[in-house]
DNA sequence: CCTAGGGTCTGTAGCAGCTACAGGGACAAG
DNA sequence: CTTGTCCCTGTAGCTGCTACAGACCCTAGG
């Protein structure tokens, strides 16, 4: 009865990308910067990650979508990892990211403004004087 | 009455950066990429920008503070060069890249809200269990 | 048996859009 | 004559990937 003998079938990089969306190449660079752990080697040196990873890199293609940078994701997963995190601690993180998210959006909300008003003094006519392009040349 | 006789005072480029308010270091990345000129050189090599120049570089850098990238920069550039710029055209431009700058915020509003919505189910206890950290291990 | 096709491995270079630094020359003031 | 400030050049670094070359490894088909 010789259980527990590897029959758990070993996830390759390829797989990986796969169950996650995630790039390729990505999830070596991932590596490199030490977002993922270096996962064990197979004889022929493959990668051989485990659902654990698969869980990892999902939980860091969220934090992603999500906006925050990753060195962000780093501090997180730092949380996380710790096994001490608190909810507090994760709490501070999270609004500060979403300050820089609001912030964003403040600007892209002015740049915004700023454009549409412009563009709407436009004649769009075949003429040579255009009141975007005055705008732009004012200073600021 | 020998006029016109060079005594218009030079600007360097580090005058070019004050009066800007561009760093030095990008004045030089902008004319190697060929977003700014190549300016005639003094005696001793250094550049000589005129007043030219300096309406060029703040068209530029109006146009970053809007979000052009530099490629679109170019396209603007190219067609006030041209002389043969037309308000239509550059309409065409102005537009598309609203649409772009749109985008992002529409972006940024969804993400906004994910993160605002799960940050606000926090306690920010001196617990470990945290929305937050289930919310990005989720799957998406 | 050999070959073709897929996977994987490594290092490295490229994209945007800068920014910074090293190592050298030029020039004015004290 | 030294010190300080400017300028010149090339190059490396940053973020977050993405892609490629050239080498293995493995399996299926003929």
């Amino acid at each position: 009865m010789r259980t527990n003998h590897k029959r758990v079938k070993i996830i390759r990089r390829g797989d990986l990308a796969r169950m996650t969306g995630c790039n390729l190449e990505t999830i070596r660079y991932y590596e490199k910067i030490g977002i993922m752990p270096e996962p064990p080697r197979t004889s022929k040196n493959y990668r051989a990650y485990d659902d654990s990873h698969v869980g990892r890199l999902r939980f860091v293609m969220r934090s992603r979508e999500l906006g925050f940078s990753l060195s962000e994701v780093n501090e997180l997963l730092a949380l996380v990892d710790g096994g001490a995190q608190t909810c507090g601690e994760v709490r501070v993180l999270a609004n500060a990211h979403l300050a820089t998210v609001r912030a964003k959006i403040a600007d892209l909300g002015r740049i915004e403004r700023v454009l549409s008003a412009t563009v709407a003094q436009c004649s769009g006519d075949d003429v040579p004087e255009c009141p975007v392009i005055d705008a732009l040349s004012e200073p600021a």
